[in-house]
DNA sequence: TTGACTTTGACTTATCTTGACCATATTATA
DNA sequence: TATAATATGGTCAAGATAAGTCAAAGTCAA
């Protein structure tokens, strides 16, 4: 079905993926794009259309020699918890709105409890202390990129 | 997974580092960048870039024969480490300086692997992406409120 | 023929590698 | 003992490597 080098670079990526069996791919940029005959910013427009959040991936990378482009999926649990929650994040976030968050988080076990403490404090409007509306955008990426990790890293703690 | 000399001659003086159990390595800048064929000032740059006092580590040498580069592990007394740590607190905090910090709070087991990981995505420029100076400050204000809840939030790990 | 999606490439930023030249300590020699 | 030779390590800037951004141009279906 796919008709387009980016379907095609798709579903490659997709494919490993699925072989290895801890849900993280490591690739080269211009390996891959010379590997599909493409230039290499064409990897960049498949990973943002194709591997964003709403997708249930994260993407990591490191410019420079020994360079690499990271792709992780999500955790899933039955009810897609998290997925669904950085889907459909709010761009702005108030203090009161975060720590019901946090504490939601903490009863269904996505943080610990000392995790939580940790983040409702940073949150704090005199931690995150810019002005408004700034404050609650800011407050909102902190949060979203913390859940992104919980989304994403086992923990062995627990 | 490391792609490039530098990563690896790291790993090499962290494996070396723990395999003595006194906390230092010492070198002869010549020989090791042999071992690795490269040229010595590669080792310049990975000491300068990763083991730092940021980092952790003390580093000293001595030039002409018989001449040496000795790495020591600083591990700070258990008791006050932490408070230490948060009186002499930074106003301003760079990207690397307090990723720098943050695997050494990891690496004495002062931090989960996750709450490293979390730290140091959140503390990202592209996640606090106000204007400098105003960044480095923020970001120095919410790792000290972090570390302040793992000082004060003594949890199972410890 | 318009609009969404894709492809391309010029330019930017980040990180690592290399080498020429510099500084300092030890050892040999006058 | 002074001085020269040798042996190390240090600095810094240029070059190499690799990913990111963005906007212009191309494609294709409705």
């Amino acid at each position: 079905m796919p008709n387009n080098i980016s379907d095609i670079i798709e579903q490659y990526l997709k494919r490993i993926l699925e072989e290895s069996d801890v849900g993280v791919v490591e690739i080269q940029r211009s390996e891959l794009a010379e590997l599909f005959n493409c230039v290499p910013s064409q990897i960049n427009y498949v990973i943002s259309t194709r591997f964003t959040t709403d997708h249930g991936y994260v993407v990591e990378s490191k410019r420079g020699g020994g360079g690499y482009i990271r792709i992780r999926e999500i955790k899933l649990d039955p009810e897609h918890t998290l997925l669904t929650l950085l889907r459909n994040w709010p761009s702005e976030l108030s203090q009161a709105t975060s720590e019901a968050l946090i504490e939601r988080l903490m009863r269904e076990s996505w943080l610990t409890k000392r995790e939580a403490v940790m983040l409702e404090n940073m949150l704090r409007r005199e931690v995150v202390n810019v002005d408004l509306p700034l404050r609650d955008r800011l407050r909102s990426r902190l949060l979203y990129t913390a859940v992104q990790v919980i989304a994403t890293y086992d923990n062995e703690d627990h």
